[in-house]
DNA sequence: ATCCAGGTGCATT
DNA sequence: AATGCACATGGA
């Protein structure tokens, strides 16, 4: 008998109540369930999905599998899928020493102590997102999604409430665009998703090719050629699923309001400033981009 | 009402 | 290479 509970250590410093603040910011997610103190969510381990319980434990992280097949795999591959999704164990100390070299932002580590960017290890799953995302407000989008993925997306009944996988690339390839754009998608965004997801579909992409492309202008090269994925959403889907630590989403409107709000920038055209300030965060552009949007949510 | 939302692709200069 | 425009709808 393999065991049920993990713990998943982190580096400090680590909060789990931040993990939780961004998990849990208001809106309707579909693609977790938030509890006092802990999430649960449904990993999509290969063929084996768990509903898997996530709190905070003095090392780190206690995961415990409620429901679900434990293999002589899974606990190796859950580990994985949390590295992926919480980067627990990322040293962020050296993006701490680089913050407090900005005066506007020297508050945020200790405002924000042991926020890590919270990742969507699943590439379709961040590409399709990035594109509900595109010039429409937050709540809309989630809205948008939540529609998607009970239409599409595998849906597992536990105790009542109900656990979703994101939908396949082979599922979504399938779709009709009709039905996405009567739910309030616009026919273009249709047209991205279901391209998107023939493109997984058919083998042109994964998120194992992309990691095996020489270097991140080839790895954005290769997104921004989908149709739909233009600077944004490609820079947004290499944060947030690949994880690379370098990436801006350029013309971003929350990034933008957030330099704005901290006065970093004069206008939203201000590029010069921009670019100083991104230099003092070589290595660590996209914590710096997580950090200012958690402090969208800080009242000013 | 009016402007802005986690933008993008395509047509026109 | 730069600029303008449609896209669709909700929230403030």
């Amino acid at each position: 008998m393999s065991a049920r509970t993990f713990i998943i250590p982190a580096s400090d410093p680590f909060s789990f109540d931040e993990c939780l603040w961004f998990l849990d910011r208001g809106f309707d997610e579909c693609m977790h369930t938030i509890l006092p103190a802990r999430v649960r969510k449904l990993v999509p381990l290969p063929g084996n999905p768990v509903l898997v319980d996530f709190r905070a434990h003095p090392e780190g992280i206690m995961a415990e599998l409620l429901e679900g097949d434990v293999n002589p795999g899974t606990e190796a591959t859950l580990r994985a899928y949390v590295h992926e999704w919480l980067a627990p164990q990322q040293d962020i100390l050296p993006f701490y020493d680089k913050l407090a070299r900005i005066p506007a932002m020297a508050y945020m580590p200790e405002a924000f102590k042991g926020l890590r960017l919270i990742g969507i290890p699943d590439l379709f799953e961040a590409l399709a997102w990035s594109i509900i995302g595109q010039q429409i407000n937050l709540p809309f989008a989630y809205r948008l999604k939540r529609r998607m993925v009970e239409r599409w997306g595998e849906s597992y009944d536990f105790g009542g409430t109900a656990y979703h996988l994101f939908p396949a690339p082979s599922v979504m390839a399938q779709a009709d665009p009709a039905e996405l754009r009567a739910m309030q998608f616009t026919g273009r965004k249709s047209e991205y998703i279901i391209g998107v997801a023939k493109q997984f579909a058919e083998g042109h992409v994964s998120k194992a090719a992309l990691l095996a492309l020489p270097g991140l202008e080839a790895r954005r090269r290769a997104l921004t050629d989908l149709r739909g994925i233009g600077i944004w959403s490609a820079n947004y889907a290499l944060m947030k699923s690949l994880r690379d630590a370098t990436c801006i989403p350029h013309g971003d409107a929350g990034l933008l309001n957030a330099l704005l709000s901290h006065q970093l920038i004069s206008s939203k055209s201000d590029q010069a400033a921009m670019e100083k300030l991104y230099r003092k965060f070589k290595g660590w552009e996209s914590y710096m981009v997580a950090y200012l949007w958690r402090s969208l949510a800080v009242k000013s």
